[in-house]
DNA sequence: AATAAATGTTAATCTAGTTTAACATCATTT
DNA sequence: AAATGATGTTAAACTAGATTAACATTTATT
């Protein structure tokens, strides 16, 4: 598989040596899935951060009434993992599925913690990966309770034009923890609004 | 000041030599904060991240309509700080006000990037740290769109069962995102239900 | 092309939480 | 002790968004 992707994303935060790059690269598995499969199951233990190269995916999780609730959309360039299950090693709150054939480089726990060690600069890639992760959970937090339903529609809108058209509305709706039906409703007040 | 509690803090995470520690004691600020004192206000940028000896302080946001949103308080062994302003050195989204007189930890941006490099470390250390903040983040958000307020608020003091005697009720209905009215009714109904 | 499955829309009714406003209690200052 | 400001309560009227249910459109399958 193509792990260029990989190397041009960790080269933003840090600069690896050749040696260091192909340590990182021995330490990586290649995996695809198809559309509809499961990375994560809900209380299964998360044993790998995944690193999209081609496709997309849902994070979500299943009330007790069975109601689906999708936490975050990843494409092309980001990671998608339960990090909470991942990092302590216990049944992950969430369900990780594909929405499209996927393919994704995995860092198993075991073998990441070995890279650690063997080299540490990936701590400080790791950090700087999860400080911006961390941030944007927080602006979520924030825009979750000073915005409106059509107001944070439309944020999404502007801060993911691209998932938008890949991913069928009932999601988003999902995403933005609004009825489908509402959000139908708020869009048809933005045609006639303009 | 005392510099025990951080050094503990530290020990839960990661392993200092004795020379490690008198490294990083030396690059850290030690400040009192009086109650209603500004650590940081929004627009500023932000300098430090301050880890709490003593003391409690609020992270809010003011809307445009003048309304403040907390988004957490901070106690004993626990860090409060505008991660997002800096991690990037931009102007700070929020305030972070004292409750009560308190005494900080500091670790300003330079000598934070210096320590890096002496203590290499450190970056797992905060690897860790924002790890877990970002799973808590990610629950929080998770939280506000599956549970009612009333759960919430019960969610809230199971959690942090001291917080809630250290801060007046109304700042816990902003931190939950509800009306201080509406909070007051919750309780009322707690009271009747039992 | 026909059918079924998945996705999207509209409208009526309902409810959790907001707004407003008046009042009650507690703590602090003079 | 009185007065002021900060905090908390109650209740009525209101609204954003949920629920239900019927229907419309698009996409995939035979």
């Amino acid at each position: 598989m193509n792990q260029q992707p990989l190397l041009a994303y960790i080269k933003k935060y840090i600069d690896l040596t050749a040696e260091e790059e192909t340590i990182v690269l021995s330490k990586i598995i290649d995996r695809r899935y198809l559309k509809n499969q499961y990375i994560i199951q809900q209380g299964d233990i998360c044993k790998t951060i995944n690193f999209i190269i081609a496709g997309c995916t849902k994070m979500f999780y299943v009330d007790e009434e069975g109601q689906e609730h999708i936490i975050m959309f990843s494409v092309e360039d980001w990671w998608s993992s339960d990090l909470g299950s991942f990092i302590t090693q216990t049944p992950a709150d969430f369900n990780i599925q594909c929405l499209e054939n996927t393919q994704l480089i995995q860092f198993t726990f075991d073998k990441l913690e070995g890279l650690y060690k063997e080299v540490p600069k990936l701590e400080r890639l790791f950090r700087k990966i999860t400080e911006r992760a961390f941030v944007a959970s927080q602006k979520r937090v924030v825009r979750n309770f000073s915005l409106s339903a059509k107001e944070q529609y439309l944020t999404f809108k502007n801060t993911y034009p691209k998932i938008e058209q890949r991913v069928p509305q009932y999601m988003i709706a999902s995403y933005l923890g609004i009825t489908k039906e509402f959000l139908s409703k708020i869009k048809s007040q933005l045609i006639q609004d303009q």
